[in-house]
DNA sequence: ATGATACCGGACCACGCGGTCCATAATAAA
DNA sequence: TTTATTATGGACCGCGTGGTCCGGTATCAT
């Protein structure tokens, strides 16, 4: 078995990678062109990967949010604090403005503002990452209740989608230019509302 | 003067057209064909009107960025509270979910998020939109600190900021697909922290 | 009426797009 | 070594794109 001859490249790195791509241009914004060279794959190689710009999409999308959410899951479980941790990621968000001048931001919001609700699959997928990330944030505020730096007579849920959509917000704010002393300025609002 | 055959379009029609076109589907997603078809406007005459199609879409954010800053304006020296502007502002993002199932969200935010940092003149533009948006909420803020709806000791520029931010999110949540009952929970957080 | 002016429709263009196909190369099993 | 199986590179395709151009026409000033 498993014959014939063996695949010349990794297909993991291949999918990272049009996942970078995807990540930088958006969906209409990433020719074939751009995916063949971001994996170096022929063009057969890749509609042998992927079967479609669309389907490489999908994945790349699903990607992302397996990366994102196994990264937020980590670096909750690694820091001390439910507060800090929420801190840190909204710091994340505002760092991201001295990092690099081309922000790819966050590619579930790119994506959610690119096709809104026009592909019911692609809806599908964002609509299951955002919930993912939420999860992450619901936790993260538990935990802060657990250790008193937030009350307890909040609903973590609710917290929980605040910030999701208060880091979308900061994501977006770095696109339109915002200082990072500015930046650093919303995010303690931000946090305050939790207090 | 003045000879020749006049024009048969609206060019302030047009070029709300052209507006809306962008609106719902971003630059690269408008074809010219959609352009023409919004418009109403043959080839020739579009071309007359604007030059390119890039240049058309600058005219059109350029143009929204107006409306809606003009339409903020009026909204906050009719309503009587700073306080109440402000929410019904946010809550005009929530209502997004009931009204539209494929809500366009705010341009500005939607070409922040498409071109990024890519193009330097809509960067501009954008910038530019941001700032008058912001603008207006610290305009508002400022009513509301005067009538006592809002504490003294916080600083208006950066609530104004937060508050831009905090809408952008909301119009990212929108397209999420967050339920309307949720959009409201989070504008009240988003509320509380300016208290 | 006439000439100048400016709009309009649509033919036309080069190009890049996503996608298909096939001849060739490389490997594993026999 | 042969045969079956699979990957690879690149030629090829139809189509839609943004953009140009021109012949025809409507309206102005004279």
């Amino acid at each position: 078995m498993n014959a014939g001859r063996p695949l010349e490249y990794e297909p993991d790195v291949a999918l990272d990678a049009t996942m970078q791509a995807f990540w930088r241009r958006g969906y209409e914004g990433t020719s074939l062109r751009d995916l063949l060279d971001a994996t170096g794959l022929s063009k057969s190689s890749f509609y042998q990967a992927f079967n479609s710009k669309h389907e490489a999409f999908q994945r790349a999308l699903s990607h992302y949010c397996d990366n994102v959410t196994s990264n937020l899951r980590s670096r909750l479980r690694a820091g001390d604090s439910g507060w800090e941790f929420i801190e840190s990621v909204l710091m994340g968000a505002a760092e991201e403005v001295l990092s690099s001048k081309d922000p790819r931001g966050c590619m579930i919001v790119n994506v959610a503002t690119e096709f809104s609700a026009r592909d019911p699959r692609i809806r599908e997928l964002i609509g299951d990452g955002a919930k993912r990330v939420t999860q992450v944030f619901v936790a993260a505020v538990k935990q802060a209740q657990s250790d008193g730096s937030i009350p307890l007579d909040k609903d973590p849920n609710v917290l929980g989608r605040y910030l999701l959509s208060s880091l979308s917000g900061l994501r977006t704010m770095v696109k339109a230019g915002t200082s990072h002393r500015a930046m650093t300025e919303i995010v303690g609002v931000i946090m305050s509302a939790l207090k």
